[in-house]
DNA sequence: ATCAAGTCTGAAACTTGTTCTAGATTAGCG
DNA sequence: CGCTAATCTAGAACAAGTTTCAGACTTGAT
């Protein structure tokens, strides 16, 4: 759980460790009340204690920071739904609820949620491996509500199509072009690719390779 | 299919015309080397001959300017699709092959379509009517290909999602964290929600209204 | 043709992300 | 403890998006 977090660079003394948890709340503090534009590097710099210089050593750019910064909540959210996971029936209604939950989280904190979509999809090659482990850390959420430990192959293009979904309606919410019953309807709809891939090896602890699931679809 | 164009701000004179046309031009032409750093509004108003403030008259932001970009190669490839047709047997397939051809097609100018992609997720409300007139063409591009004239709700959804995935899928490519192989699968994974939704409603082109006719394009 | 209103130009100014530099501090080591 | 390399600080400087302004040019109506 903790591996996934910074590769192996060199390991940070006390005071730095303490001086990258200020900047980072500095961030999600600023980023809480205007968004992304609020975040501006001065002044995370000086909320943080903490030289403009050293900031860019930290994180090399906003968009880093920023990435950063939603690294941090989605490991914090990853957490609060561990303890209690989604109770629906089969996977595709958890993951629907999983994702709603996640969703009205975020409606607390609009403009925090506003700053961090918009510097995901905003990232340039430079933030992949960032950009990535956040995917990562989303991709673990979802098939944690599956209840999946060894997905085939089409159900992890069926879970990268869902966090699609995902950031890509969270933005139309964000910039005010669909509403929160639109993004459910949404959630829920790609929810259902689920049913259509998970249906042959979800209950069978079976021996043998990952049998083939076929597509099992009803039509 | 020239609604969709502009609202009905006051009709520009044909020197207007022909500066925004050069505006948009120089914009797709930086784009094209470069991507989204290389629109450099200065020389964008430099390479359309116009001044700078003249520039931010017509687009008031780089990314309003990005986004009018992308309306107008959106369009021209809309026309493009239009001429041939795609010939799946079904719904799903048809605009999987619709969408991987748009997708070559973006392939083949990588750095415009960053830029364009780029600031179309980055846009903040300001830019939502914009925003939402791309969402609208690539809407009616996928109906196109489905062959509706009349979708159900669910349909819709299901187009709405396909959008999304698009997108994003879209962003992962060019921000180099997907291969082209594996667009091809999210988007055909994605299209499969189309035959869910469509089957309760309409199990076979049977003697509908809407009989397709024309769908024998030569590949 | 003439006038008023609106538009365009060129240039400077302002904002915020990012880079750079010189000197002060800190950390690790013999 | 004293040294050296790395890190941190303060602040200037630079880059590109955006704004502003005075003056020249167009346009449309009279």
């Amino acid at each position: 759980m903790t591996a996934e977090d910074r590769p192996a660079s060199p390991p940070l003394t006390e005071r730095q460790e303490a001086r990258r948890r200020r900047i980072l709340h500095a961030s999600a503090q600023l980023a809480g009340r205007g968004g992304f534009d609020a975040v501006q590097m001065r002044e995370v710099a000086e909320a943080a204690g903490v030289a403009l210089g050293t900031l860019y050593r930290y994180f090399p750019s906003k968009i880093h920071l920023l990435v950063a910064t939603m690294q941090d909540q989605l490991q914090r959210m990853h957490t609060t739904l561990r303890k209690r996971p989604p109770a629906g029936e089969n996977a595709a209604d958890r993951v629907a609820e999983t994702l709603m939950r996640a969703f009205r989280a975020l409606q607390r904190e609009p403009q925090l949620a506003d700053a961090m979509v918009r510097a995901l999809t905003f990232a340039d090659r430079s933030v992949s491996p960032e950009v990535d482990t956040v995917s990562r850390l989303t991709t673990a959420i979802i098939l944690d509500a599956m209840g999946l430990e060894h997905p085939t192959p089409q159900q992890l293009s069926a879970v990268r199509v869902i966090e699609h979904t995902w950031h890509s309606a969270l933005i139309t919410w964000l910039s005010g072009r669909a509403s929160i019953a639109q993004v459910k309807i949404d959630i829920e709809t790609v929810c259902r690719l689920i049913d259509l891939t998970a249906s042959p090896s979800r209950p069978a602890p079976a021996a043998g390779p990952t049998a083939r699931s076929g597509r099992t679809a009803p039509v």
